[in-house]
DNA sequence: AAAATGTTTTTTCACGATAAAAGACATTAC
DNA sequence: GTAATGTCTTTTATCGTGAAAAAACATTTT
């Protein structure tokens, strides 16, 4: 199979939407820009568009013909790169039970079962390491350590030491600085958040890594801006498993935030610190509170071959 | 060529030397064990060794017939993982000047000149991004972020904010933990060294990391741990470029480890802390120094192709 | 029966090959 | 002459394959 088109499948989704708004389409370079690839990925965009009718395509003059029907797009599945098949595919393993520390992690059979070459997955358990969720022993498996209480009290506590040191920089930084407009923007966007509590609550993980990310880069330090992947990446499974109070939590996190974004703006190191602490420690509750110590197997199909095996 | 028995060459020398040692050989899973590999390779060890008449062996009878002999052993150069390999000739490349800030790394290129395949290349680089030099562009290549003296700035400031932490959370150690045995042990290590520093000053890289882990390990978090490679990695090429003043350099640095330990020792918070960073910024320094500001392609052949190009 | 050796199976590691996508070069249009 | 399009080349992403090494299973020895 060598290689999906899923590049090319997920830029002509956003084509269509982008078609769809503008009623017109720019140059082939400008459109690679937008889109994020190649021409030579426009140029394959723009030839389906005129084999479906979509356009009208002679050199320069792209006239819309039509607009785009749901039935135009590519499945949405097409569109997912492989790494992001298998990642989620491997977290969906790993939090459904069954994965205790300790297990070895097979990379053929995770291979076949995900249905795609040992290549990937390596690649895949290469990049996921820094996680710190699994370990290479040399020359062998991989083993799991687990998504464990001490896992988590270990990611939280790098966390709050990054965090309360960008922070600080945060506030520190020149009144001319371009943050504190990105700052305003996202204080804007929690408020409406906030005021839309009801309806829109789920949209908050996004916000949220939105603006912790904002602070981060204020530390100018790559290994700390770097570091919050792994915190997103957390976060992001853990929203998807704990939806036990998700309306309530959110509401209280976006509280935190906006006390929060006003000591930044105080540009007050103790007031910074404090709300940056007292964020920091209800977000390390709710993470702890979503992992009961001793987690155990949850299914009890656990048997003793597949991707996880007991060592 | 699929892959190289290394691992059998390597561990086939270590097993010559232990042979030459003890003179004797123990039963298959106990060197196993003791080389750290599988039956399988230990067999094929004994393998050859009762072909080149080293040993007469049957079943668990194992005698020794006679000594290695230099040409007994496999070239040093046959022992190298293939991921060693690959990571000593990007260094050297790294190192060697040409290799500005803003380069893209080319991986065909890189495979073509080490004489590998490309997988082997880009589980590399994959592995060696969280080292925060490379970084990569999706769908396309890897861009070289240069060994600047930014770099060095934003790893030194996680390491200092690491090992403060971590050798406050050694001197509150109790004094039964099993690290003041390893400590009393790296101090007499540290004597030693220092009284014969005239010849032995070149060992001192290789206590210096075992000294600097068993700190970290008190922090017993995995992030901080494992930070730790990053650091080792650079010093390792560091003192591989950098011999100016070496002897004089390490000296210091033994007094202000041997004024370290005394501190933990001591178990006073204040003290460790006074200790802890008076070698580190010692440590920043050297490495500071050796990164001029503005390095350049220090080798006048840095042309347009080749595995490192111009953006 | 515990622990070794002997044998077979499975997994990891590394390669070359191939399609997708990017990038470079040549040509044309404004 | 700048910026687009048209064409060709190179690089990246992924797979299947095969040897090295690990691991599992079977048999023998003490």
């Amino acid at each position: 199979m060598s290689k999906s088109n899923n590049v090319y499948k997920d830029a002509f989704n956003r084509c269509l939407r982008l078609l769809d708004e503008t009623q017109s389409l720019p140059s082939e370079p400008e459109l690679g820009t937008l889109l994020g690839v190649s021409r030579t990925t426009v140029r394959s965009i723009l030839s389906r568009m005129e084999e479906t009718g979509l356009i009208a395509w002679n050199k320069r003059n792209k006239t819309v013909l039509r607009t785009p029907r749901p039935e135009d797009f590519f499945p949405e599945e097409e569109t997912d790169s492989l790494a992001e098949i298998i990642e989620r595919s491997f977290m969906r393993r790993l939090l459904a039970g069954g994965a205790e520390a300790g297990m070895q992690i097979n990379e053929l059979e995770l291979a076949r079962e995900i249905g795609v070459g040992t290549t990937s997955v390596r690649e895949f358990l290469i990049r996921f390491s820094r996680f710190g969720l699994i370990e290479k022993r040399r020359n062998s498996h991989w083993v799991l350590k687990g998504f464990t209480r001490a896992f988590a009290l270990e990611l939280t506590e790098i966390r709050e030491m990054f965090e309360l040191r960008s922070a600080a920089a945060f506030a520190a930084l020149p009144m001319d600085s371009a943050v504190w407009a990105d700052l305003d923007r996202l204080e804007v966007e929690h408020r409406q958040l906030a005021s839309d509590i009801a309806t829109r609550f789920n949209e908050f993980s996004e916000l949220d890594e939105r603006f912790h990310r904002l602070i981060h880069r204020a530390s100018h330090n790559r290994f700390i801006v770097d570091f919050y992947d792994v915190i997103a990446m957390i976060f992001h499974y853990h929203y998807q498993w704990n939806k036990a109070e998700e309306r309530q939590r959110n509401e209280v996190a976006i509280q935190e935030h906006l006390a929060y974004i006003a000591a930044l703006k105080s540009r007050d190191p103790a007031k910074v610190d404090v709300a940056c602490r007292k964020h920091l420690k209800s977000a390390r509750q709710t993470l702890l509170s979503s992992i009961p110590e001793g987690r155990q197997a949850l299914a009890a199909d656990s048997t003793l071959t597949g991707t996880f095996a007991r060592a």
